[in-house]
DNA sequence: ACCTAACTCGAATCGGGTTCAAAAAACGTA
DNA sequence: TACGTTTTTTGAACCCGATTCGAGTTAGGT
């Protein structure tokens, strides 16, 4: 009996290494050949085991590509968690979050591009809902973070108290914003159409301007450059010593 | 030499009527069965050509993907055309804009979702060089229009004097804010999962806030759902009055 | 040592996008 | 109108890669 559970125990372990491994490895060759080149049968054979081993672990493509991004998410959400204690103003908090999230694209451009091309219904449609389930679950500790510091720029009354908008909806903004610039961005040949150049320079001035909307203190005219970068700056400082943001960051 | 002409001509228009027809019947197929469904076979089949008709207009099924796409682009941009001339006060024309293409989306949700779908790096690389432009192309009147209202109201001293921000860049706020609400919206489950309900609503709020950070006047809280409701029916009566808006709309 | 259940293997299957050699049509010429 | 040449159309064959599945192997239990 004893002996039955610590082996079974084991052979749990041995699977999720494996699996570990698997979706360590497609990573590795997303990242240096890209999403196009990668092939099931080639990844399983890059690992040691058998093309129907790889499909014990996952349902499909899809699927094994979605466990990839919750493993990035995973990454990616971890380092949000702090961010709510730094000791900066609730709005430079709310700043550090999206430079925090804009080095994490620069620093990991495929993560964006698989993202991107998972949540389209073609492919999403051919993830197993769990695994649906634990990418969406991945990426919770990011709105936990965005969710904790508007409740404290409102207790603080530095954002008016809530009339029709809860603080996940007032998230949403930078959120959406955020997204789309990724979007526009990494569609190849888009912005250059229209001339326009550093889009996250925009993407922070506009953040700026949507806060000032919202007339979360201390505003600040997202039409003045010199400001706009002296906060960057500041904030990505105090990100830097905190010890929550690359060093490589720009 | 004049005959040879002509007949050329003859042959070029049907040559055109005959990738109208694929291009139209394939965009019927997306919208009844999706865009998983679509086989080329079937396709050229349903049209009475044979498949390797249908790959002398198409280098491959993106490629014709990106094809439907500016088809319906170039629809949807139609729509803008007239707003820039529309009698409301320049800050109520951009949220007409905004307007118009939350409406569009909401009539056509293949669209978006095969946009979406096409701008991923994978999908994109099948296109070939033309018709990325043209689809790029069919998008143009959208940002002239925005050009066209940022750059009026600043000359009527709506919204301050540029600094070091152009009318594209500008424009790219609320075009990244649209861009990435659709994505959220359209993703499965995703904002469910924060029960985040009516993202339009909340789109058009945050797009609010986004133009008073701009200090874009009249400049209109977006905290006040009383009078961000008034707004948005007063400007979506004005587009039913001028026929630009499709009665159907909420 | 043997039996059985669970797992692993990789060659075979399958589906659908794409190609290409043959057939048909169109064109120009005598 | 008949004939040679070029262009267009055709759809069965090809190819690639995701997925499957029956044979072979291993591990656990007796």
């Amino acid at each position: 009996m004893l002996s039955a559970m610590t082996t079974g125990d084991r052979k749990r372990r041995e699977r999720e290494t494996r699996e570990a491994l698997f979706i360590e490895r497609a990573h590795e060759r997303i990242r240096e050949e890209g999403l196009l080149a990668l092939q099931m049968s080639k990844l399983a054979a890059d690992c040691e085991y058998a093309t129907g081993t790889l499909y014990q672990h996952f349902e499909s493509k899809e699927d094994l590509l979605a466990a990839v991004a919750a493993r990035t998410t995973l990454q990616r959400a971890a380092l949000f968690r702090a961010i709510p204690e730094l000791s900066l103003g609730t709005r430079s908090r709310m700043l550090a979050i999206v430079l925090t999230d804009i080095d994490f694209a620069a620093q990991n451009p495929d993560y964006y591009r698989l993202t991107q091309y998972l949540v389209t219904e073609v492919v999403w449609a051919n993830v197993s809902a769990p695994r649906r389930m634990a990418l969406l679950e991945a990426g919770k500790p990011i709105s936990e973070a965005v969710h904790a510091v508007v409740a404290e720029a409102r207790d603080r009354g530095d954002l008016p108290p809530a009339r029709e908008i809860s603080e996940d909806e007032m998230g949403l903004g930078p959120w959406a914003l955020n997204v789309g610039m990724q979007s526009l961005a990494n569609a190849q040949g888009l912005l250059d159409a229209y001339d326009i150049h550093r889009p996250y320079d925009h993407l922070i001035r506009h953040f700026h301007a949507l806060m000032t909307g919202w007339r979360w203190e201390p505003r600040l005219d997202p039409d003045e450059p010199t400001v706009v970068r002296a906060e960057t700056a500041r904030v990505r400082a105090a990100l830097r010593d905190a010890g929550l943001c690359d060093p490589g960051a720009v």
